[in-house]
DNA sequence: CAAATAGTTTAGCCTTGGCTAACAATTATT
DNA sequence: AATAATTGTTAGCCAAGGCTAAACTATTTG
C-alpha cells in the first residue's frame, strides 16, 4: 500500500466530482484559510471600532461588547491585543482610537464588505445584509 | 454621556456609509459568525475524509495530515473529536469511515462548496478553485 | 458631596486547534 | 525473520478567544 498520492492533474478548475487536487496545492489552500481566520476577528473588531468612531464620534468598550454580543472582559482583553498590534490607541476609561494602520485596516475591511454587498444587491437579493454578515461571506 | 445606543433605523438594507444597525441585530450577526466558525473546521475534516473515501477508497490520518498541512498529532486528536461527535468510525491503523451523519455532513458541505464554484465559473471567473477554497468562501 | 450606577480592568478558568517529542504498532524491504 | 520505514497515538506545551467574578474608576443623581 504505497501507491498513494500520485497523479498530478492538469491545472484546470476542479469540482468535487473530479479527482483530488495535488497535495501541495490542497495543503496550501487550507493553510491560507487558517491564516485568514486568524486576522478575520481582528479585522472585525477594528472595523467595528471604525464604524463607531464615524457614527458616534467615540468607541467605548461597552458598545463593542454589546454589539458583538461578547462580555466586556473579552473586549478589554482584545483591546490590549489590538494595542500590542499597533492598531488602536487607548487610554483607560477613554474612547478608543485607531492608529494609521488601524484606519487602513478598517477601510480595507469595510470596502471588502461593501463590495460583496453591492454585488449581491445588484443580483437582486433583498434585505440580505444580516445574512451576509452573518454567514461571514 | 447616556444618550448612547438609540435610533432604531428602518429595517432596510444597509452599507457602511449608513448608520449602524440596531444593537440586537448587529449582535446576532456576530454570534452567527462565531457559531459558523465552530463547525466549519469540523466540516472541512469531514468533507476531506469523504473526498478521500470516494477517490481513494480509504482515508488515512497521514493523508489528511499532509493535505491539510497539519501534524499527524493534530489529526489524531481531531479524529477523536469526530468520533465523539459521531461523525466517523475509526479503528487504529485502519482507514476511517463516515457514519450516516458524517456522510450527510460531507455531502452538504461539498454541495455548498460546489454551488459557489459553479456560480463563479458561470460568471466567467477562471481557475478560481484555489482562491475560492483559500479565501474560505 | 455622597451614594448609586455604569463602565473598565484584572484574575483565573475553560475549550479549540495548533505544535513537538517520544513511543507503539504496522507494513515494507532486504 | 530482522530491520527499516511509515503510520498512529499519547503526553505535554502554547496562544486565541470565550467566560464569570471581583475590584476599581468615573459619572450621574439624590
Amino acid at each position: 500500500m504505497s501507491d498513494h498520492e500520485q497523479q498530478p492533474l492538469p491545472p484546470t478548475s476542479r469540482q468535487s466530482g473530479d479527482a483530488l487536487p495535488p497535495v501541495e496545492q490542497h495543503a496550501q489552500q487550507y493553510e491560507t484559510v487558517r491564516n485568514a481566520h486568524e486576522t478575520e476577528l481582528i479585522e472585525d473588531y477594528v472595523e467595528l471600532i471604525g464604524d463607531l468612531l464615524r457614527h458616534r464620534g467615540e468607541a467605548r468598550a461597552a458598545d463593542i461588547a454589546s454589539r458583538m454580543a461578547v462580555s466586556q472582559a473579552t473586549v478589554s482583553k482584545m483591546i490590549r491585543r489590538l494595542n500590542e498590534l499597533g492598531l488602536v490607541t487607548s487610554r483607560p476609561y477613554r474612547s478608543l482610537f485607531l492608529t494609521e494602520e488601524g484606519q487602513q485596516m478598517a477601510e480595507t475591511s469595510r470596502a471588502r464588505h461593501d463590495i460583496v454587498l453591492h454585488f449581491l444587491r445588484a443580483l437582486g437579493v433583498r434585505d440580505t445584509t444580516a445574512r451576509i454578515d452573518a454567514e461571514g461571506m
